[in-house]
DNA sequence: CATGCACCTTCCCATCATGGTAAGGTCAAG
DNA sequence: CTTGACCTTACCATGATGGGAAGGTGCATG
């Protein structure tokens, strides 16, 4: 099949088919006389692979391993093992990182009365005045 | 004084108090005779206020608002506050995705034994076959 | 005064994953 | 034989940041 029809198998674009294979992380395919690329059922089904584990946001790179160890008969479930972990590691520490600057933002946000009057605390804490205690409504 | 003062009191590097004013984020500020960029208190200023930002998650876009809104002695605090809010509802649809991978992840690291064996849920899984439900124990 | 060192300048290139566009080739249907 | 959908390669862009080269500035020390 060409590209196109690959791509509308896997849902990744005829562009990325032919990223990935620039940087090697899929086998180039044959070539039709046209030299059109060419996809069998062993293309699409890698290509599927790769699909699933980006939407599981590993990176290129992981994603070379992973198929490495996919097509490695030798392979043991602790090495796949070991890198989702490393992974699911990555993602906390990016929660993580989010979730500190939300919570900070929305602390600011509540801070701010939003209304048609230029005070607001969000913008003062941004400005490097650090803001006064919160103080209770009957204080 | 130079950059790199500025861009020691600041945390942003000197490389990107350049980029920063290329794009327009900050303006460009006096030069001595020597061609050296020399910034004052209130360039100071303004980079400590973008750094703040930046670390908050804003995206140089937001920022450049941000900044127009802390230049605008017109602006109201709503103005400030509904620009937050666009922010952390962009942090929550983040975290959301990243908490998605991540339990999609940590079900399939469950279910894999990380033993010496091939066999393992996670290839399985991003190879496209259906992972079997899990069975308890004593099933 | 000369040398060295730390700092500055501009310019170009790289990342990561993805998209856009341009200029041109292929192929099937009308 | 034209039209249109598809393909090809090649180049440029994103956002935020870093690296490095080639060369100028400025100060301290020999």
């Amino acid at each position: 099949m060409q590209i196109g029809e690959a791509a509308q198998q896997t849902g990744i674009s005829a562009k990325m088919i032919r990223h990935y294979e620039q940087i090697g992380l899929i086998p180039a395919p044959d070539r039709r006389d046209s030299n059109y690329r060419d996809y069998g059922h062993h293309d699409v089904h890698r290509l599927g692979f790769v699909r699933r584990a980006r939407d599981l946001g590993f990176s290129i790179d992981e994603i070379r391993d992973l198929l490495r160890l996919w097509d490695d008969r030798q392979r043991t479930s602790a090495d796949v093992k070991r890198l989702t972990e490393a992974h699911i590691a990555e993602l906390d520490r990016k929660i993580l990182l989010l979730r500190e600057m939300r919570n900070s933002l929305s602390g600011l946000a509540d801070a701010c009365d939003g209304n048609d009057r230029p005070d607001c605390p969000i913008i003062h804490s941004l400005a490097g005045e650090a803001l006064p205690p919160a103080e209770s409504t009957r204080g």
